[in-house]
DNA sequence: TCTGGGGTCCTAGGACCC
DNA sequence: TCTGGGGTCCTAGGACCC
């Protein structure tokens, strides 16, 4: 059976969703930033037209945007994650099998299926539901393979006139695409492999394709391997539907100021290991590994420089809070350095166990009473229901480290406080207000 | 002055085992 | 004087993705 992807991808994801409850911000340049306000991580097209790059400094453009007064917005997460889990449950309504493989772009499985058949006209009904439903704009590449899948992507994106939509089934249609497309806008081509290929002479996706499949795992490695083979046709890359259980959870952030005290640096690491526990618990795992690690920022050469972390061993996997905080503690102090400035910290989970399938040592005893799981429970529910939050006291030293966030909009759909108003000045005319 | 955060997979090399 | 062969596990580092 001919396999059949379609990806679906968001047009410029973060600025849509901030312009969406903001139409005075039509047609306006727009560039939303990574946390802390420091790089550029997405762009409206009016932005990317004055050449707003993407992940440059936000520091580097601010003549640009004040020149063409540019809207400016911090990251909201709240805003993104939960327009993306609308997009993505109107796309489980309309295929069998998705895949959502990141905020703003899932793999639809359309293999076999007869509503299918003419995959042109699916995909356009796709870009209208959810234009429909949501307001946000997608285009939808469909091809026998993942990685087909996003350069027909990526050619509906550029391409104004396909519509949004292209059907990449037909093999002479591929190789046209791929003759002109450059070898580095290949998925799982980065940039250390974009030089190299193109020092073997290999410059276009089409070239790639028409390699020797054992020359280039033999001279690169059988990741490449597989691109090349899915280029052709050849389908290496399975839909995953059922999002695998981390193997490692991070929490880590720079800081809005540096940190030079340690109460500050204390803090901070004991909220970022609470966070790492939440989402431990979230998948219902235990880990046995915590890693912390601190740093002064590497790109200023007047300051010294300094970069340290431990691994810490817990006795028995846990998902308990108070075991990593303990835990992370011990290792931040055996790390710490006075008389530096700190831009960035984090801990690392890993070493997981699914409960009850650690095997201790005979001579163990179970000493994790059961309150324990109680106790986080309880917890957690308490910092979900949006009523209050708890937490422990280790980061209530000191409240001198959070990030910045200075262009923050509402959570116009997660917050009660925040929901938009529309306010009817007129019969036939509305405009949409934020408080 | 100001440079994000969170993941995955693969390989090579060392330690160790019989 | 002469010093094998085959395996596993772990870690660090390199590459990629969004």
């Amino acid at each position: 059976m001919t396999r059949v992807f379609a990806l679906v991808d968001c047009n410029n994801f973060y600025a849509s969703c901030e312009r969406l409850f903001r139409p005075d911000l039509k047609g306006r340049p727009i560039i939303v930033l990574s946390n802390n306000d420091g790089c550029v991580v997405a762009r409206s097209a009016e932005a990317k037209s004055l050449g707003i790059k993407m992940g440059v400094p936000f520091f580097q453009i601010q003549q640009l945007v004040r020149e063409h007064d540019v809207q400016v917005f911090s990251s909201n997460y709240a805003l993104y994650g939960d327009m993306s889990a609308r997009v993505m449950s109107l796309l489980e309504q309309m295929a069998p099998r998705v895949e959502v493989y990141s905020i703003d772009e899932a793999f639809l499985d359309l293999s076999g299926v007869s509503a299918c058949s003419d995959l042109e006209t699916f995909g356009h009904q796709v870009r209208f539901e959810v234009q429909k439903c949501t307001g946000i704009h997608v285009c939808v590449g469909i091809a026998p393979t993942k990685t087909l899948a996003k350069l027909a992507n990526h050619a509906a994106k550029r391409y104004p006139k396909t519509g949004g939509v292209v059907d990449l089934m037909d093999p002479a249609r591929q190789r046209r695409l791929l003759s002109i497309t450059p070898v580095d806008e290949v998925w799982g081509v980065g940039r250390r492999l974009a030089p190299r290929l193109n020092t073997a002479g290999i410059r276009t996706a089409l070239e790639l394709a028409d390699a020797n499949p054992k020359s280039v795992r033999r001279q690169f490695n059988v990741v490449l391997e597989r691109t090349l083979r899915e280029l052709n046709g050849i389908s290496c890359l399975e839909l995953d539907t059922i999002p695998p259980s981390k193997k490692q959870i991070v929490c880590s952030r720079s800081f809005g100021e540096r940190v030079t005290d340690y109460d500050n640096m204390h803090a901070a690491i004991c909220r970022y290991v609470e966070r790492a526990c939440e989402k431990l618990r979230a998948q219902r795992s235990t880990a046995r590994m915590l890693n912390v690690f601190i740093r002064t920022n590497p790109f200023n050469s007047t300051d010294p420089y300094y970069s340290n972390s431990a691994n810490i061993g817990i006795p028995e996997p846990s998902a308990d809070t108070r075991d990593f905080i303990e835990a992370a503690v011990r290792g931040l102090r055996s790390i710490w350095k006075p008389g530096y400035r700190y831009m960035k910290a984090g801990v690392m989970l890993s070493d997981f166990y699914e409960p009850g399938t650690f095997q201790p040592s005979l001579l163990e005893v179970n000493v994790r009473p059961s309150s324990s799981t109680v106790l986080m429970e309880t917890l957690d529910r308490i910092n979900q229901s949006g009523l209050g939050q708890v937490w422990f006291g280790g980061q209530s030293r000191a409240k001198n480290w959070t990030m910045k966030r200075q262009y923050l909009s509402p959570s116009y759909t997660t917050r009660w406080s925040e929901i938009p108003v529309v306010r009817l000045e007129s019969p036939l005319e509305w405009r949409c207000d934020n408080i």
